[in-house]
DNA sequence: TCTGGAATAT
DNA sequence: GATATTCCAG
């Protein structure tokens, strides 16, 4: 899956590193702030002069996943491959290699759960009960906060996350007639691992002393102080709860304004063909010079 | 050459 | 553990 940040979140600072590696802490508190920004998730960034690229990783968020099992069940158990599942399902950006690999993943599920909905139909663990209660990923896009933004004129990343009748904590394997399937303990709705499942969606709240001066460069502290720290408790129906942007743009602007910091944004760059072709797919037939024959991996 | 699916890598 | 990538048979 790929889509674009605005480019205010890529700083001159960044341009000068075409090659950036950074420490797994620095990727998972960027994960965690991708969570705050955006909503989706993915793992593969790579920063340019103009923009940010965010590449690769599909999210099978229950409402994707929705889509695939409605896709399987309609083709039948013995017609659902992946180019018709893809068919099937209309989404923009996903590829016939990340229906296989869930179709792979789907199948070896049920295998693995069938047989033991013989013996157990109705479980329910405690991580079931505690996940009926996280809240909904929230439907959030990013907004043009910028006039001079690089961004395609459309979206060209999907946007998962719309309502369901179903807690957002439930993978739902198989069709809805049979609730057994979205309570298997083993196929759950995961967090990101050190958060706490309720801060799917979490905004970026300010500190409690209000300066956002307070605000480490490195990104665990940005995660403690902002993300993980749920003291900052959201709102019930975190859905219609907009992140503090401008808390965002602080902190952004703070770490533009410090180049001497640690980077608050972990940064690992896609392959060069990946980029180019992205270019490519964008209209961009212009290739700044950081990109054209960097060293991208 | 393309596709699906299993195995393997990340 | 989840997803992507690779490999191979059809």
């Amino acid at each position: 899956m790929t889509y674009f940040l605005p480019s205010m979140y890529c700083t001159p600072l960044y341009s000068s590193y075409p090659t950036i590696s950074c420490p797994p802490d620095t990727l998972k508190s960027f994960e965690a702030q991708k969570t705050c920004l955006s909503g989706s998730m993915v793992t593969t960034a790579c920063c340019f002069p103009t923009f940010f690229f965010v590449i690769n990783e599909v999210d099978w968020t229950p409402e994707l996943h929705k889509k695939f099992v409605a896709a399987v069940e309609h083709l039948g158990v013995d017609q659902a491959i992946p180019s018709r599942i893809l068919e099937l399902m209309k989404v923009e950006g996903l590829t016939r290699h990340n229906v296989a690999s869930h179709l792979q993943k789907y199948r070896m599920h049920k295998r693995h759960i069938l047989p033991k909905e013989n013996d157990r139909r109705w479980p329910q663990s405690r991580d079931h009960m505690r996940r009926s209660y996280y809240p909904h990923k929230p439907i959030m896009a990013f907004p043009p906060y910028h006039s001079n933004h690089v961004l395609p004129a459309g979206p060209v990343y999907p946007v998962w996350g719309a309502p369901s009748n179903h807690p957002a904590g439930v993978q739902m394997w198989g069709p809805p007639g049979y609730p057994l399937w979205q309570q298997a303990e083993s196929w759950h709705w995961k967090p990101y691992p050190g958060m706490p499942a309720d801060a799917w969606g979490c905004p970026v709240m300010p500190p409690p002393h209000g300066s956002y001066s307070s605000y480490p460069q490195n990104t665990s502290g940005f995660q403690s102080s902002a993300v993980v720290d749920n003291s900052y408790s959201m709102p019930q129906n975190s859905v219609d709860f907009h992140p503090a942007e401008e808390v965002i743009d602080k902190v952004v602007k703070e770490a533009i304004s410090k180049p001497w910091l640690p980077l608050p944004l972990g940064l690992k760059p896609p392959s060069a063909d990946s980029v180019l072709a992205e270019l490519s797919r964008q209209g961009i037939s212009t290739i700044p010079p950081h990109i054209n024959g960097a060293h991208l991996c």
